[in-house]
Order: structure tokens, then C-alpha cells, then sequence
DNA sequence: ATCCATTGGTTCAAGCATGAACATAATAGT
DNA sequence: ACTATTATGTTCATGCTTGAACCAATGGAT
């Protein structure tokens, strides 16, 4: 009848959790700092990253990518967009939606950063082998599915 | 020589890094939707649990263990102290130091709150078994050490 | 004993993210 | 054709986090 045996911290699915998240913070956390050299940050690198992969997205598209608010996006794009890193324009069809694609400069950039979070992320990684990679990758893409629905 | 071959989207650490970040961020929001009616956000259930298992904690100490600056938690505790849920005390020896505990009270919402984290997460980690979940831990917690030193 | 470096904590301004309220365009129902 | 609903994007006030500058206490060094 102790409380404390119910407490999460016996928990090993409670335990492992915290070590995910704090992970994804350490992880968050350093790709700022070597980011910085760049004039970018974490939610930019998504931006330009979301954009090269789905050329001609709309805000709200994107918005829905990065898991974040509309009103976030619009605050995001006018700074990276005055760095001439990447283009808004209206669409043809439907005259509400913003298209946007990546610049030349944005792509360079991008590529820039992209080594940066490779490095990070290799490293990170190294010490798991890619059976226990992939394993890891296939549960969060589960929990992410899973949550939708809480 | 197509750079492309060398692109992110390719490597699977890569990817597999997307899906657990993805999952932190989901996860993250939906417990700071849970936690609402407790007008708890994650951030200070994090304070509540740290202070719960290391009673007497500096502020200092505290900052450390949430990965986050010292000026976050000055500015973080005064809510909590306020509303009852913990006691600020100086240290007799040190006179610099404050000394952190829980009220009964701060305990009390604690064991609210933590009902709301181990359910979501147990929901989120229900699709893998025991032997995964904590292969999962151990890797994220070699990843945290790994990025100690970066 | 006095200075100097270190440590714990606070203050403040700046940058981000959020959600609600809004404006405009598209669409569906009648 | 007309209205009601939905969807995209913006604006704004709020709150969180950060980092730098700062103060006070501690602890060594000479």
C-alpha cells in the first residue's frame, strides 16, 4: 500500500522516456551552439530542410511539419526570406496560399548546416548499431502515430 | 559525385534521429495539454520531480539536472513558491545557497501530475516490449554522455 | 589580513513560440 | 445568386528561455 511503488521513477518505460527526452534536449541544445556560426537556428534548419524536400509548400503545410503554430511560421519566414534564402509567392489557383521555395543561397546554406547536423548526429548515434538504429527510429515514428490520437 | 548521395534523407541515423525528435516534440505538447487542469506546465512538473527525489537541492544544482540556464529557474521558482508548492530556505553554512524542498502540497500535485506523464507515457511506449524499451534508455542515455563532450 | 578568483543567485533586455482575434479568399448549401 | 462555413495567413499580447551584467558570499593565495 506504499505510494512510492506505484512511483514512476520504478518505471522502466517512465525512466527510459526521460532518457529520450533529455537526450533530445542535449542533442537540441549543442546543434544551437554549432549552429551559430551560421546565423541559424534549430527551427530555421527545419524550415530550409522541410523546404528543399517539398519544394512549393504553403505555410500552413509547413506549419503542420514543424508541429508548430501557423502564427509561428509567419513570424519564422520574413527573417530567413530578407536573407534571401528563400522565396514566397502567391499562388495561381488560389489566391489565400503562399508558395514557398528555397533560393539558391537558401540551398547553400542549407548544405552547410546539413553537415553540421550529420556530424552531430553521427556522433550521437556511433554508439548504436544500425539494427538498434533502425529499431529505435521505427518505435518513435510508432509513438509520434500513437499520440495522435491522445 | 551527385551530392545528393550524401544527403541526410539517405542515412538512416538521420532519419531515425527525425522520428525520436518528432516524438519528443509530440510528446512534450500533448503532456502540456494534459497538464492544463492541473495549471501545471512541463516545465515545473520537471522542478517538482527533480526537487521530489533530491530534497534540499540548490538552485544551482537544480539548473543543472534540467539542462537549462540559472537564470530560467530564478525566474521559474517564485510561481511555484507562491502558490505553496515548495519552500526556499537559505543555507546555514552557505549563506549564497537556497535550499529547495517540497511542500506537502507541492507533493501532492506532483502525484496529480505524474498520473497524467505516466499515462501518456506508457501509452506512447505501449507498442514496444520491455527488451526494447530499454535498449531504447540505454542508447539515449550513452547519447547524453556522448554529447557531453562535443 | 588582504586581494582575487570562483560560485550561487538575481535582474534585465532580447528573441521565440503560442493562442486568440482578425481579415480575406474559397467553398458548400440553399 | 447569396449566405454560412471553412481555410490561409497576419497581428498582437502573453509567457518562457536565454545570456550577459551584476551583487554577495566563499575560499584560497600571498
Amino acid at each position: 500500500m506504499n505510494i512510492k511503488q506505484d512511483l514512476p521513477w520504478d518505471n522502466p518505460r517512465f525512466r527510459n522516456w526521460v532518457a529520450v527526452a533529455r537526450a533530445c534536449h542535449v542533442l537540441e541544445r549543442t546543434l544551437a551552439v554549432k549552429l551559430a556560426p551560421l546565423d541559424l537556428k534549430p527551427a530555421q534548419l527545419d524550415v530550409l530542410m522541410n523546404l528543399y524536400r517539398h519544394p512549393g509548400m504553403s505555410q500552413h503545410d509547413l506549419a503542420r511539419r514543424l508541429l508548430v503554430g501557423r502564427s509561428n511560421v509567419t513570424m519564422l519566414l520574413p527573417q530567413l526570406e530578407t536573407r534571401g534564402l528563400l522565396r514566397r509567392e502567391g499562388d495561381e489557383k488560389d489566391k489565400r496560399v503562399l508558395r514557398l521555395t528555397l533560393t539558391g543561397a537558401g540551398e547553400a546554406l542549407l548544405m552547410q548546416a546539413l553537415k553540421v547536423h550529420m556530424a552531430l548526429i553521427e556522433k550521437a548515434m556511433s554508439q548504436s548499431t544500425p539494427e538498434q538504429c533502425d529499431m529505435i527510429g521505427e518505435q518513435m515514428r510508432r509513438v509520434a502515430e500513437v499520440l495522435k490520437t491522445a
